[in-house]
RNA sequence: GGUCGUUUGGCCGAGGGGCUAGGCACAGGUCUGCAAAACCUGCUACUCCGGUUCAAAUCCGGAAGCGACCUCCA
């Protein structure tokens, strides 16, 4: 089996990756919250864990990938002090709220698709798992690390800092310093300290969502859904749990003292983060209003977009940055990124087409090992393209017939390629997009080709013409003013 | 303001004490009926100022720019 580095932020250094259980893997990764469109930050995540999941299956593990879809709960920050996010967005727009949720979901899912990100093996709902979260805030409560106040329930930070040192160490933070750095809060003065963070929050009259507890009608608190369901699925300690860097703090640091607070230790051994993509330079977010949907990627539906961008250009031009880097969008990149993957698509065609000879001129046998090396140093992406490039390259020599294959050396870069651009990486040829366009291009020859033949009296050649393309499903109609067609 | 991170060629992006990615763009060439593609060649860069070293883009110190986080966020 190979070798995989990953960079352990808790360490904050690569660590070789070595499984609870021999042979499996527990992955936890934090999904989306379903109240708006994905968008080009939902992708980074899910392909960045997408390959890390592909990645393990492929070098012999048994991976258990768990990631949650956020239907309840996090509160609103601004304007509607406390209200569910689900619930505003159904207010405003007369839906019930599971309704908003499920249309997001789906919409979800529709893009993951195309992306060509793999499902995983369990996606939980947090609104059917808050059986399980109340569970885990009695038990927080028992181990004496909260407390009730006012119906809602609070996670008692200082008391667990005393007794576990540890609060802050994920995201590097010293806890005295929040005191000075909060900010104001809806429902502050029911903490006992800034710092702490809501297990259970009661619910105000104008919360649709709502459910029984021992404390109130109310809501879950927005750490505990992770904790709930990863307990549930992987158990009290598993392998990695992943997400986006902005997940940090608070959200992860909760995590895992929430997980502590009742079993002396956290969730995990190695945590994996994400970094952010920006849009000139910003982080593009779903508050900062300068973030575009992956259907207008899809679509080229945006002001900033200059044209559409397939799927794969995207998942593309994210892979070819390491997932720890900050990635700015650009269409100049963008473009970039689409000519490269059409370049590489097209020698993995060119591949399949070359001739054999007796020996090969240049030795490809060092490329897999080189793929793998660069996957196995923490994901590295972006040098496995450069490693697939120079394999463009080789392929295209030969092609031009500058250099010689064997079929054993072909045979071995079109399993290299298999692995790592299709199977690993999960790129897929895209080639054949949207025809919409190239359709009525190729209707409009043809029918201008037999409006000639119909003009010169040739009725064998427009008779034929028609006659084919009724086999092939499309019904030629000829009209006044020429001819139309129709798709069956 | 605090904490952390980052600064690489026209652009995107790896690497991270001496070898030195890759893509895109651009220029010249080969091939070609013309074009495209492909191939060859060129473009050899690491914010600045000090320091360590035989050797620094890489390590150390400082400065500046940029960014993220500091209880919505992937």
């Amino acid at each position: 089996m190979q070798q995989l580095l990953i960079y352990n932020t808790l360490s904050h250094q690569k660590e070789l990756f070595k499984p609870i259980t021999p042979d499996h893997v527990g992955m936890y990764v934090c999904g989306p919250t379903v109240y708006g469109d994905g968008h080009l930050g939902h992708a980074r995540p899910a392909i960045t864990f997408d390959v890390l999941y592909r990645y393990l299956r492929h070098i012999g593990y048994k991976v258990r990938y768990v990631r949650n879809i956020t239907d309840v709960g996090h509160l609103e920050h601004d304007a509607d002090e406390g209200e569910d996010k689900i619930a505003k967005k159904a207010r405003l727009e007369q839906l019930e709220p599971m309704e908003v949720a499920q249309y997001y979901t789906n919409r979800y899912h529709a893009a993951m698709d195309a992306l060509n990100v793999l499902r995983p093996s369990i996606e939980p709902l947090a609104s059917g798992h808050v059986m399980e979260q109340i569970e885990l805030v009695q038990r927080i409560l028992d181990a004496g690390y909260a407390y009730v106040s006012n119906g809602s329930v609070y996670f008692d930070v200082r008391k667990y800092h005393e007794d576990f040192k540890s609060y802050g160490r994920l995201s590097g933070r010293v806890i005295e310093e929040m005191l000075s750095t909060t900010r104001d809060l809806d429902g502050q003065e029911e903490k006992r300290f800034s710092g702490d963070f809501a297990l259970w929050k009661k619910a105000q009259p104008e919360h649709i969502m709502r459910w029984n507890s021992p404390w109130s009608v109310g809501f879950p608190g927005w750490h505990t859904e992770c904790t709930a369901m990863g307990t549930k699925y992987l158990g009290e300690t598993f392998d990695i749990h992943g997400g986006g860097m902005d997940l940090m703090f608070p959200h992860h640091e909760s995590e895992i003292a929430q997980q502590t607070s009742v079993c002396g230790h956290g969730p995990c051994r190695y945590w994996m983060h994400n970094n952010m993509i920006t849009i000139n330079g910003q982080k593009m977010g779903k508050s900062l209003g300068n973030f575009i949907t992956l259907d207008e990627f899809f679509t080229g539906k945006h002001e900033l977009l200059t044209q559409a961008y397939a799927p794969m250009t995207i998942r593309f031009f994210i892979l070819q940055a390491h997932y720890r880097s900050t990635v700015d969008f650009s269409n100049e990149a963008l473009v970039a990124a689409e000519k490269g993957y059409t370049r590489l698509m097209q020698a993995y065609k060119t591949l399949g087409r070359l001739q054999p000879s007796k020996s090969s001129s240049v030795d490809v046998s060092g490329y897999r090992q080189l793929c793998y090396d660069a996957m196995n140093d923490d994901l590295n992406t972006p040098i496995v393209i450069s490693h697939l490039f120079d394999m463009a390259k080789v392929i295209n020599t030969v092609y031009d017939k500058k250099a010689t294959l064997s079929q054993a050396d072909i045979d071995e870069l079109k399993g290299v390629m298999d692995t790592f651009v299709f199977e690993v990486m999960g790129l897929r040829d895209e080639s054949a997009k949207d025809n919409t366009a190239l359709v009525d291009g190729l209707m409009k020859m043809i029918l201008d080709a037999r409006a000639t033949a119909k003009a010169n009296k040739d009725w064998a050649t427009s008779d034929k013409i028609r006659d084919e393309l009724g086999a092939l499903g499309v019904t030629v109609k000829d009209g006044k003013d020429g001819a139309t067609y129709e798709l069956n």
